[in-house]
DNA sequence: GCTGTAAACTTTACGTCGTATAAATTGCGC
DNA sequence: GCGCAATTTATACGACGTAAAGTTTACAGC
């Protein structure tokens, strides 16, 4: 007599699933996220996720998108906190950057999954992922409508410091490197001053 | 009757794997690197690895410390094509390593697999991991002494330039980034003239 | 030349994974 | 109530990593 049981979550399988999915991999890295863990964990069938996911990978992108929202609104809370010269708050941006793959290392290496490169079979995904370098690419472009751009374009130069960024919070993450605020702020800062605008 | 026919590889059983490894990763990627595949692509049984590899993990480890040294000497050759002013041959190194990754990009992907982030399991790759940076820190630590970095330890700016190197190589592999030999030449022409070294 | 031994390799086996297929169960519109 | 579509389960297959035990090889000492 299981009559009730297994299913309370009413429409809500997927988030419950998704949820699973992010514990475990915050837990227990991001390779240990199998599928069917996660239906164990969400106390579902093996099949049961096939219904609300296309394959594993569809899963990972779903947990990937709610890190780049969640990194996304922490980058705007840095940002709203900082100073109002765009410079400075580049600066800001990129240490909260490197402050979330600090505090999240297993989430952020799920989230540059090689397995999630192709973007084209995850648009919902493409779309968080974009978000947050458009705040960089506005405060750039500010930048460079002053005059404070020398030498480089604002999209080069989003790409150069977005790289920065995230080859400093990649590297730490792996252990290669510590301290990353630090090197974060200070090679943001040092490109920028040798763009001329700071 | 196979009398003969599995092991001429006499001793090289080693180096044939790790040969085949590479090859399986260089042309499906390292998620296709499996120890069965290996073993079978060199024509001996799926147990036979273990005999060399503690785990599926050493081998990848031997995969990737081959990698490393292939970059290391990549990056050498390039250094020594450069003029000799310290901050051009850092430009020209970041330029060479980034290349080789746009022409490795599955076996990079698997040098900086997270399963090798734990260095101390597999002490003959950290060795290799770490030749490319020494390279860089030597020419840093010319700079310094020359007083050419201003504001800026050698140490701290060796992290950084490679955090922005690496962060170029990585997010153009995963398609985020185009033209990354560019990209990697400015930014670093853009941190050395912040430092004040160029 | 014969035998004993250690190393290299194979065979067999187990549990886990992703996922295909088909059957059962659910809630909902009538 | 009832039928239908969506959801969940049951069962099954092949591939993977790897443990355990057996087989073959090369070679040392007699």
């Amino acid at each position: 007599m299981k009559t009730e049981s297994a299913w309370h979550y009413d429409g809500d399988l997927k988030s419950a699933l998704v949820s699973a999915a992010r514990a475990i991999v915050e837990a227990d890295g991001a390779e240990a996220l199998t599928l069917r863990g996660v239906a164990r964990a969400t106390g579902v069938s093996a099949m049961a996720p096939y219904h609300h996911f296309k394959d594993r990978a569809a899963l990972v992108a779903a947990v990937a998108a709610l890190g780049f929202d969640q990194l996304y609104d922490e980058k705007i809370a840095a940002l709203a906190a900082a100073s109002g010269d765009p410079a400075h708050r580049i600066v800001a941006g990129s240490i909260a950057y490197v402050r979330f793959v600090a505090e999240h290392p297993a989430l952020y290496r799920l989230m540059k999954s090689p397995a999630l490169a192709d973007r084209r079979a995850h648009p919902d995904l493409a779309r968080a992922a974009a978000r947050p370098g458009q705040s960089l690419a506005a405060m750039l472009a500010e930048l460079a409508a002053a005059g404070r751009l020398r030498g480089i374009g604002p999209e080069q130069a989003g790409a150069i410091i977005w790289a920065l960024v995230h080859g400093v919070a990649t590297l730490a993450n792996d252990a290669y490197l510590a301290d990353p605020e630090t090197l974060a702020a200070d090679g943001a800062a040092a490109l920028l001053a040798g763009w001329g605008a700071l």
